[in-house]
DNA sequence: TTATTTTTCTACTGTCTGGTAAGTAGAATA
DNA sequence: TATTCTACTTACCAGACAGTAGAAAAATAA
């Protein structure tokens, strides 16, 4: 009987580690191959282990990817803590934010849970991964509208502007290889360099088609 | 013998026409599912035959995929082509660009490129697939010099930018819904407003936190 | 050392799904 | 009317893969 603890029995702390070993692994397989595409197997191949080994720490290839993204969901909402300092603009937060939550994108659990629909999610699971980036984004629209007010930002419509910068972000981490040319860093100043002062040309006059 | 034409045979004009019949009920049922999840039954039932049908009018699922996406490429370079007017700035030729663009993956096909990774695709159509998508962004990225050589654009990198753009722009396909509240011109108008003047309020002096 | 528990393995099952074989109703053609 | 072609259908197969049963190692405790 005592065959899969899986969220209830004593859970040692050794328990508990392998565990997120196996999470580990299985995000970077997914990451790797796609989550469809993936198998059991390769995940545990990419740990070292047989497919059976897995079924000691989780109950589903399901419950794996949930707590792959409830892993991503944590560290963006450690970000957004890190990110809603009352002595900041609204726009100073909007820029911390993004820059730690770009650094959760790129790790292996994040760019999990980003390369994920919510369809690829059973539905419990589908609910809580919406639930956690709605309200994300219900705190980047109030740091928004907070910028709009103190005047750290233009007047711009938040939802939009929420969305935009989601999607923009979310897509480094599609792309974004750590072994690449460019480090992250510099990439986050090129986005915020375009996001907060435009690309449009500041002398150009109202008008002039030139 | 005579069984599948699929891309050979005198292919009718009828048989041409009931093939895109087949080819947009299938970018429909992925779209709502998710590639991997739709099952060709699922496919079938969209257009109100049964699966074998399907085999009529293409050899495998994959090449389905392929052929969707194909078509929205082929219409992603009817956008491009369509922007690339030497009278307009640089800026100007971006915007239309993207303006077309995004109506292109809002319908059945484009959207059946932005929802399917390249990992999705077999090896040749995979091929296929990223080459069109860096055309475009190479496109993109000339626009972008251009602009910033007749200045109508502000110094900005192109590559960050233009991976930004279609990135922010490729997001709205993923969420935007015709019978949804707002309508795609809105969106667009507040996308380029955010892109093109920023969102850093204009009035700030430099330093200053207020 | 022996007993017990933890962890992983070998071998297997059930189901799902892409794809196929073969046949058929109806239209077109001779 | 007889024949052939078009556009499907029903019935099926083979392979892949999530998940399971139970044995076997490792590790730990007694």
């Amino acid at each position: 009987m005592a065959g899969k603890p899986s969220a209830k029995q004593p859970t040692s702390a050794k328990y508990d580690q392998r565990r997120q070993e196996v999470l580990r692994a299985a995000a970077r397989t997914f990451n790797r191959l796609g989550f469809h595409i993936a198998t059991l197997d390769d995940v545990a191949e990419e740990l070292g282990v047989t497919k059976p080994a897995l079924y000691y720490y989780a109950k589903s290839k399901d419950e794996i990817l949930f707590d792959c993204g409830r892993m991503a969901l944590d560290a963006m909402s450690g970000a957004l803590d890190k990110s809603l300092v009352s002595e900041l603009t609204g726009r100073e937060r909007l820029v911390r934010f993004f820059r730690l939550y770009t650094e959760v994108i790129c790790e292996d659990f994040g760019r999990c849970l980003v390369l994920t629909e919510p369809r690829d999610h059973i539905a419990t699971s589908r609910r809580k991964s919406i639930a956690g980036r709605r309200n994300l984004n219900h705190a980047v629209r109030e740091m928004i509208r907070d910028g709009i007010k103190d005047g750290s930002l233009r007047q711009v419509d938040d939802r939009a502007l929420s969305i935009a910068l989601f999607d923009a972000f979310n897509g480094i981490g599609r792309w974004y290889n750590e072994k690449g040319a460019s480090d992250l860093q510099s990439i986050l100043d090129q986005y915020f360099s375009i996001f907060l002062k435009g690309i449009e040309a500041p002398d150009t006059k109202p008008g002039s088609k030139r």
